[in-house]
DNA sequence: CCGCGGGCCTGAGAGC
DNA sequence: TGCTCTCAGGCCCGCG
C-alpha cells in the first residue's frame, strides 16, 4: 500500500531508532515474502552496524558498516513495528503494534539497545534483498527507476524526454516506475486532478512536436512535486493498515480530492462536476470528468 | 514497443 | 451468524 510519501516517513520513524545501532540476529520467521530471501540472508547481518536509513522510490535502504545495503519493499500491506525492551516486558500490552497480527511478523532484527523492529507484512508482497552499495544501482529493482519527484531530480524536461511520442494514458504512465519513481495510484490519481488533466489523455500530447515541454507538462510536474511533498509532511495516507513506523496514523487522507471520493462533488472553485471511477489497467482511477478534459 | 488481464496473498466490508 | 463476492496503497509475467 504504501507510495513513496508513506515509505519515507517510515524511514524517518525508524532511522533514529536504528541509525548506529547493531543488529544481534536477524530472525526470518518464514523462508520467503514474495520473493525468497537471498542466502545467507540472516546470517550476514548479524553484528553488523546499521550505518544509514535511506530510501529510494518506495525502497527502504538499510546501508550497513560491511559495505552492503539491505532493501527492503513494502509491498500493499508491509508494516514496521519498533517494540522495545520496556514494551516486550509488560505482558499484554499490545498498544504499540496498533492491531498488526503477530503471525504476519515474518522478520525481526534484533537490536543491541534491546529494541525489536519488526516487519508484518499479511499480504507478503513485500520483499527484502541485499546487494553491494557500489551495485545499488545496477540492481534489477533500481536500475530502470525514473527520477524521484522529491528534490531536484524531476523537472519538465526530464518528464517530456521520457514520455515524448508516447499514446500511453497519462494514468498508466505515472504509475509507470521508469518514469518517475515512487509515485502509486493515490498521488497519481490525486495529482492529476490538481493539474486537471485527463487520465486517458496520451501522455504524449503533453509534449509539443519539438520536444520541449508544453505548458500542462509544467503545470503535471509542479503538481506531483506539490502533492508529494504535502504527503510526507502529513505523515501519509492511513486507510487500512498503513502505519508509521511508531504506530501513529498519517493524515493526508483527509486531504484526498479524488481518491476514493466517487460521487462527491469536485472541489474545484467553480466546478460544478462529480468524482467518478474508471478502471485503467485493471486498477481503480478516480477523476473529474468536467474539469480533467486536457 | 504497447496495453491488458491475471496472478501473487490476506483481510475488510458489503450484501444476502 | 455466516456465507460469498469484491476490492485493496505494488508489481511481474505472458498474451495478443
Amino acid at each position: 500500500m504504501p507510495e513513496l510519501p508513506e515509505v519515507e516517513t517510515v524511514r524517518s520513524g525508524l532511522a533514529p531508532h536504528m541509525e548506529g545501532q547493531i543488529i544481534t540476529t536477524c530472525q526470518l520467521n518464514r523462508p520467503d515474502l514474495r520473493f525468497p530471501f537471498p542466502a545467507q540472508f540472516a546470517e550476514a547481518l548479524s553484528g553488523r552496524t546499521i550505518v544509514a536509513m535511506g530510501r529510494r522510490a518506495k525502497i527502504l535502504l538499510m546501508a550497513l558498516d560491511d559495505g552492503w545495503v539491505v532493501m527492503m519493499h513494502l509491498g500493499m500491506s508491509g508494516r514496521f513495528i519498533i517494540e522495545t525492551a520496556d514494551q516486550r516486558a509488560v505482558p499484554g500490552d499490545f498498544a504499540h503494534r496498533s492491531g498488526a497480527n503477530p503471525k504476519h511478523d515474518h522478520v525481526i532484527f534484533h537490536l543491541a539497545s534491546g529494541t525489536h523492529i519488526l516487519y508484518n507484512d499479511p499480504r507478503r508482497f513485500g520483499y527484502m534483498d541485499r546487494v553491494r552499495q557500489e551495485e545499488l544501482e545496477e540492481h534489477p529493482s533500481v536500475r530502470s527507476l525514473g527520477p524521484e519527484p522529491t528534490g531536484n531530480a524531476l523537472s519538465e524536461q526530464t518528464f517530456a524526454s521520457r514520455v515524448k511520442g508516447r499514446k500511453t494514458p497519462l494514468k498508466t504512465a505515472l504509475l509507470d516506475q521508469r518514469i518517475i519513481a515512487g509515485l502509486g495510484n493515490i498521488y497519481v490519481c490525486e495529482a492529476m486532478w490538481r493539474a486537471r488533466l485527463s487520465p486517458f489523455m496520451p501522455v504524449g500530447a503533453l509534449v509539443g512536436a519539438d520536444g520541449a515541454p508544453g505548458p500542462h507538462c509544467a503545470e503535471l510536474v509542479r503538481m506531483i512535486r506539490a502533492v508529494i511533498a504535502e504527503a510526507i509532511a502529513a505523515g501519509g495516507s492511513s486507510l487500512k493498515d498503513y502505519r508509521q513506523a511508531d504506530g501513529a496514523l498519517g493524515y493526508f487522507q483527509h486531504r484526498f480530492a479524488v481518491y476514493d471520493q466517487e460521487g462527491a462533488p469536485c472541489r474545484h472553485e467553480a466546478c460544478t462536476g462529480t468524482i467518478a471511477r474508471a478502471v485503467q489497467a485493471g486498477r481503480s482511477t478516480f477523476y473529474c470528468p468536467t474539469c480533467q478534459m486536457g
